[in-house]
DNA sequence: CCCCAGGCAGTTA
DNA sequence: TAACTGCCTGGG
């Protein structure tokens, strides 16, 4: 990984294990949109990135080296060697071999935990363009105004304290139908009771879950992939249909309880399970994979 | 028109 | 504690 700079970009050329269209469209992330040049751009941390891939480089555009090496770096997980853990997984799997290969570029984001609690209570029982909708709505009506990039404006994710502020009429204007109740409930008991989601990822994984589950909104896999994609627990194993899907048309060959999944999930690919998980969430969603 | 989507909470037995 | 059911919404 070699890094460069120019004015308002950050160029990595041989970054291995990085693929844009990988990372955004594992079903991990709601905010990143593809443009038609093929990149994407997205808000994370209040900040507005673009990202490109060419050739044998990746392009962060409308960045500086300072947020690059304090929001970014962090925030793809650079400093990861998804080469290992893809060699780890593959062991003796001959499924996890053609997963990883399918979604080679995928890293799993270590996003903000409050917009990662709110933007999962949405996703139950929904689909994702119907998610990203929402959450773009939610960001530009009651989040701070960033800036503009390519003559188009970004907001960032309301804090708890923006969304305690309104009513349930005003959210549900976007979109989250019965959702609105637990969102609101969500914002208040952060602020009432002075919720620290920083201190709760310090946690082990058990508890951390155990405290995302007492939101309302929040059940067994929609606590798992808090856990995943930012409390950075990577054992955690989200077990929706298209894990479910998976794992019962290779591995299972009947219906099975998702308990029982995630179990098996976690004893057989271990400390990295969740990452497994993800592999197995893109390449079963993408090729449709056990779909009736 | 009907169907369902990356589950959850509330209610039964 | 497992099984069952209704649920906002909008695109196919």
């Amino acid at each position: 990984m070699e890094i460069t700079y120019e004015c308002n970009k950050v160029i990595v050329n041989n970054l291995k294990n990085f693929n844009p269209k990988h990372i955004f469209e594992c079903g991990q992330c709601f905010r990143w949109d593809l443009q038609d040049d093929g990149s994407y751009t997205g808000v994370a941390f209040g900040k507005i990135l673009n990202v490109k891939q060419e050739n044998n480089s990746i392009i962060f555009d409308n960045t500086n080296i300072e947020d690059f090496n304090n929001i970014w770096l962090n925030y793809f997980d650079l400093n990861t060697d998804y080469g290992e853990i893809k060699e780890y997984l593959n062991k003796n799997d001959d499924v996890m071999k053609e997963a990883t290969k399918f979604g080679e570029g995928i890293r799993i984001l270590k996003q903000d935990p409050w917009e990662t609690l709110i933007s999962f209570i949405i996703s139950a029982n929904n689909a994702i363009p119907r998610i990203k909708k929402s959450i773009e709505l939610i960001s530009k009506n009651f989040g701070q105004y960033i800036g503009e990039y390519k003559g188009k404006d970004y907001y960032k994710f309301p804090s708890p304290k923006d969304i305690y502020n309104i009513s349930e009429e005003q959210l549900k204007t976007c979109g989250v139908g019965y959702r609105s109740k637990y969102i609101l409930n969500t914002a208040k008991k952060v602020v009432d009771e002075k919720i620290l989601l920083e201190e709760i990822k310090k946690l082990n994984s058990e508890d951390c879950s155990k405290s995302m589950r007492e939101f309302a909104g929040v059940g067994p896999k929609v606590a798992n992939c808090i856990l995943i994609f930012a409390m950075e627990k990577v054992e955690a194993v989200p077990v929706d249909v298209w894990v479910k899907r998976v794992m019962e048309h290779f591995y299972f060959h009947k219906d099975t309880p998702n308990k029982k999944i995630e179990q098996f999930a976690r004893e057989k690919y271990g400390k990295y399970a969740g990452y497994a998980q993800q592999y197995l969430f893109y390449y079963a969603r993408e090729l449709g994979i056990g779909k009736k």
